[in-house]
DNA sequence: AAGTCGGGGTG
DNA sequence: CACCCAGACTT
């Protein structure tokens, strides 16, 4: 039995995953479960498809909401800028498609947020277009079964494993197959311990064969770890709090933060330290101030070191722009990060 | 072609 | 702790 005609027949007799869009053919909906998906779990995804859906039921009512209400919803799932272009996008088809998402892959995969990936599964699950999806279970399912030990994010590897992915797809039903290879690779063929002894594949596994299950797929990429520390001031003038927008080309952008201190070593910000540094910025001494403990956070390609210092003001710096001083009561309108988001959780 | 973008689950 | 997840964009 051909591998494809493996993955067909294991979907209709064992593959017992259900998700909220699958099976639809709102391309809509399709769209956003992939762009909320990409890099993402589908157990950590989930609740968030559920509250778009529930408050855009339509391009056209994302397309109308407010940045920043659309960024409160889409706070804690990171790679924020998914967030961005799904916006310009909504907009971008209300405006030039008249809301109506196009139907063939040229145009799709213009579009801003969708890569090769998005395309092929809005184009097979939303049109029954031909092609193939490379994701992360695939490049995995393939390399085994195929025994592919190029690198699979090398640039060689990417194209020989997007040939091998469209050889093998079922031409005639590309959703069904699509949705298969994913199913299998999330349920059978697992990153560390695969479900090889009730995997109807085994038999005709290379990597199984030959003892190369933990060795594949092979990756080339060294992940750099860097370690930075910061410091949030959190100024408070009556009920009065300071925040901005981060706005560099950096973690979080768009998302909201207090006002920023980064440090090179480690931030050690005693009584005296804050006294003086805002009384050189600021020329004004805290009424109140509030050290919390140092905290951190784990992100992919950095290690956050951060401490939240809260500081009662008799009067708004001059230094800072007025038009970001917020009402307490308004913090749960902004997106935050993580630790911030815990901290206003925590505090206010 | 290489770097960068989060947060959570898993072994 | 390291690795991975329905990847895409920037430089």
């Amino acid at each position: 039995m051909s591998f494809t005609t493996s993955i067909i027949s294991w979907n209709s007799s064992e593959n017992n995953r259900s998700m909220p869009w699958k099976g639809a053919k709102d391309p809509y909906k399709i769209w956003l479960s992939e762009i909320i998906l990409q890099q993402t779990r589908v157990a950590q995804g989930l609740p968030y498809y559920e509250k778009f859906i529930q408050n855009f039921p339509t391009i056209f009512d994302l397309a109308n909401a407010e940045d920043q209400f659309v960024f409160k919803l889409w706070e804690g799932l990171g790679y924020y800028n998914r967030c961005r272009n799904l916006l310009f996008t909504a907009r971008y088809i209300v405006e030039n498609y008249d809301g109506i998402f196009p139907k063939n892959y040229e145009q799709i995969i213009e579009l801003k947020g969708i890569g090769p990936y998005t395309a092929a599964a809005i184009a097979s699950f939303a049109f029954q277009l031909p092609y193939a999806v490379l994701d992360g279970n695939v490049y995995r399912v393939l390399s085994r079964y195929f025994g592919i030990e190029t690198p699979s994010d090398s640039p060689e590897g990417e194209k020989i494993f997007a040939k091998l992915a469209q050889d093998n797809l079922d031409k005639k039903k590309p959703g069904v197959y699509n949705q298969a290879i994913m199913d299998f690779g999330a349920t059978i063929c697992l990153p560390a311990i695969p479900k090889c002894n009730q995997c109807i594949l085994s038999k005709d596994c290379t990597a199984l064969a030959l003892g190369l299950i933990n060795k594949l797929p092979i990756k080339e990429k060294i992940l750099k770890k860097k370690t930075r520390y910061f410091t949030w001031f959190v100024f408070r003038v009556n009920d009065q709090i300071f925040i901005q927008q981060r706005r560099a080309k950096d973690i979080w952008e768009n998302l909201y933060e207090f006002f920023l201190v980064e440090s090179e070593g480690k931030p050690n910000w005693e009584n005296k330290s804050v006294n003086e540094w805002l009384e050189n910025q600021f020329k004004q001494h805290p009424k109140e101030l509030e050290i919390s403990p140092v905290l951190s956070q784990q992100l992919t390609h950095q290690k956050i070191f951060a401490q939240f210092i809260q500081i009662s003001l008799d009067r708004m710096p001059v230094q800072l722009p007025k038009a970001n001083w917020l009402n307490i009561k308004n913090l749960t309108h902004f997106g935050f990060p993580k630790l911030c988001k815990e901290f206003i959780e925590q505090n206010f």
